[in-house]
DNA sequence: CCCTGATTCGC
DNA sequence: GCGAATCAGG
C-alpha cells in the first residue's frame, strides 16, 4: 500500500495530533509503525509534544561498537551539534500548546463508510471507538471538505507558494 | 517485556 | 521515496 495524498493527509493529522506511530500505523492499515515513522521523517515533521522521551538527552551514546553478524553497517556520520539558542534571552520558548480535540462536527463518517469523495477529516479521540472522520463532500483531488482542506495544506508544499506561517497558526487556532 | 521515536541503508 | 532492521530509551 502507497502513500496516497489521503493517506499521507491522515497521517499528518494523526501525527502531529500526538498519537503514536503505531496507533497511527494500526489507523491507517496496511503499514507498520516504522513505515509512519519513516514517512514522518521524510515529511519533514518530527518534533512534536512528545508525552514520552524527554525531547533531547542532548547528549547521546555514540554507539560505535556492533558485533556485525554478517553485513556490518558501515561510514556512520559523526554526531552533530544542534545548537540554535546561543544564550538565554529575556523570552522564553513558546511552546505550541496542542490540546486534544474538542470540536463539534458533522463527523458521521468511520473509517469504514468512509466514501471517495468525503472529507477525511479526523473528528475526535482517534485513539478511541467513538472516532470519525468529518464525512462532508471533498473535491476531487482533495480528500477534505473546503474547510478542512484549508487547514490541511499549508505546509511546505514543492518549494514555491509559501504560506506564513502566521497564517497556519490563524486557521489552525479556530480548532484549538 | 511492553512500548516510544530515531537512524541507517538496501532496495 | 520506502520501510525493515536496529538502535536508545521510558
Amino acid at each position: 500500500m502507497g502513500w496516497t495524498d489521503e493517506r499521507v493527509a491522515i497521517l499528518k493529522k494523526l501525527w502531529l495530533d500526538g498519537l503514536s506511530a503505531s496507533q497511527i500505523a494500526k489507523q491507517l492499515g496496511g503499514v507498520t509503525r516504522n513505515a509512519v515513522i519513516g514517512k514522518v521523517h521524510r515529511l519533514g515533521l518530527s518534533g512534536r509534544a512528545t508525552p514520552s522521551q524527554p525531547a533531547r538527552p542532548a547528549f547521546k551514546a555514540p554507539r560505535p561498537p556492533r558485533p556485525a553478524p554478517s553485513q556490518p553497517m558501515i561510514a556512520r556520520r559523526p554526531v552533530e551539534q544542534p545548537q540554535t539558542q546561543t544564550t538565554a534571552s529575556h523570552a522564553p520558548v513558546p511552546v505550541a500548546p496542542r490540546p486534544v480535540f474538542r470540536m463539534e462536527e458533522p463527523g458521521s463518517a468511520t473509517v469504514l463508510t468512509l466514501g471517495a469523495h468525503m472529507c477525511k477529516w479526523p473528528i475526535g479521540d482517534p485513539s478511541s471507538d467513538n472516532f470519525t472522520f468529518c464525512g462532508r463532500r471533498s473535491d476531487e483531488g482533495t480528500p477534505y471538505c473546503l474547510e478542512h482542506a484549508r487547514i490541511a495544506y499549508q505546509p511546505q508544499q514543492s518549494g514555491k507558494k509559501k504560506t506564513g506561517p502566521n497564517e497556519l497558526a490563524r486557521s489552525l487556532r479556530r480548532y484549538i
